[in-house]
DNA sequence: CTATTGACTGAACGGCTAGTCAGTAGTATT
DNA sequence: AATACTACTGACTAGCCGTTCAGTCAATAG
């Protein structure tokens, strides 16, 4: 006699409600104060609860910041998914990852996040499979945007997994310099390096990315 | 205690020494460790030290730390200079910078250190200027690297110093990953990468530098 | 010689924080 | 109505860790 039906008050869906609220809470609060001083207190300050109950729905901090850690990679990856599926010509479908790649503005600090899971990263492997499956995630799309373009007469591009490997390289090092050091690497400069070295990747000229009109229009 | 060899036995220079074995001892627990789980405890035992001498030379842990970071860096800018010094064509001088970007081996943590610093820096800004430099350094003298090359007629490339960020970005990016999954990336794939995005950058053919006779290095 | 300074020790302090637990209120079950 | 269960609270605890400090010992100065 379960009540089975499923409404929004139901407890089963409270919980998972709750859960993915901390979850949330945990994502804003570590963006803003980093990773190393974010404090159980301080999720359960952002969610207007006491902190016991973070530990009802957590066993340990480390399993709530690492369900963070695997939701944001995985609603990455999602979206991702839904930018290539767009239509397009393969130019600008890969246009689009690249930009999608970019932080829209210095406000946007979703970088940040990963920078600080790199660092934990390299000595705890549950985390470091979460990287794994993100970067892998981009270098497949990449590489499969990359072979349809190749197949369809666009590009020129003997090794497409190689060709995505270096761009993915590529975003994330200059990714890293511009959220370091905004002042030395402009967001549009990183996107025109993006398109460059991307335009050599697969045979085009550079000014096929540049000039492209920014949004549809006529 | 020993008095070394005679002419260090000042005071002064027994200061020294031993902030510099201090520094030294904090690079290899840091890389052992990692930054968020080093104690200024662990420090003092890797020195055999008691842990009040700690903050006896250095007032806080973050000075500590930071000076570390910052001799490394230091360190690391004096041997690429060198590097690039030691006499050759451009393209045997650019792929010594490139097999100097890449760890040695799995081994060669150094890495890690950066990995970690480049979180602490998205928060602290002393920090932040370490990584600045450092990784400024690198630009420029890959910079240099180029625009002699292209003065010596061996390069084709209009625009050196975009060329330097874009290699640099790829190599932070791809180290990243060897460092991380290093399943997924060989350093032989890794130097592989490197060498065909570089010599696009500077107009050759990527089997110039695959096919040079591997040089005794450093 | 005595006085002073500098390097160093080890114990102790105090602030901080992840995790616990007994209790409460509200909801579903019988 | 009585019972059982679930989400939640807030006070508490145990232990970690940076920093301090009184005191020791050796080297140098006067």
């Amino acid at each position: 006699m379960q009540s089975g039906g499923g409404a929004r008050g139901s407890r089963a869906d409270q919980a998972d409600q709750r859960r993915a609220e901390l979850l949330e809470a945990a994502r804003r609060v570590v963006l803003e104060r980093g990773l190393a001083s974010t404090r159980v207190a301080d999720i359960a300050r952002a969610t207007n609860v006491s902190g016991g109950l973070i530990h009802y729905h957590f066993a340990t901090k480390d399993d709530l910041i690492t369900e963070m850690l695997r939701s944001t990679s995985e609603s990455e990856i999602h979206r991702l998914r839904e930018i290539v599926a767009e239509p397009g010509t393969a130019v600008e479908r890969l246009d689009r990852v690249l930009r999608f790649y970019i932080p829209a503005s210095r406000s946007d600090q979703s970088w940040i996040l990963w920078l600080d899971a790199w660092a934990v990263g390299v000595r705890e492997a549950h985390v470091r499979v979460i990287l794994l499956e993100l970067e892998g995630a981009w270098i497949e799309i990449l590489a499969g945007v990359i072979t349809q373009g190749v197949a369809a007469g666009e590009f020129a591009c003997d090794d497409p997994q190689g060709a995505a490997e270096r761009i993915d390289g590529m975003l994330d090092g200059l990714v890293v310099r511009y959220t370091l050091h905004a002042g030395n690497m402009s967001r549009g400069r990183l996107l025109h390096h993006a398109r460059v070295a991307t335009a050599r990747e697969v045979g085009l000229d550079p000014a096929t990315f540049e000039d492209r009109p920014p949004v549809s229009e006529s």
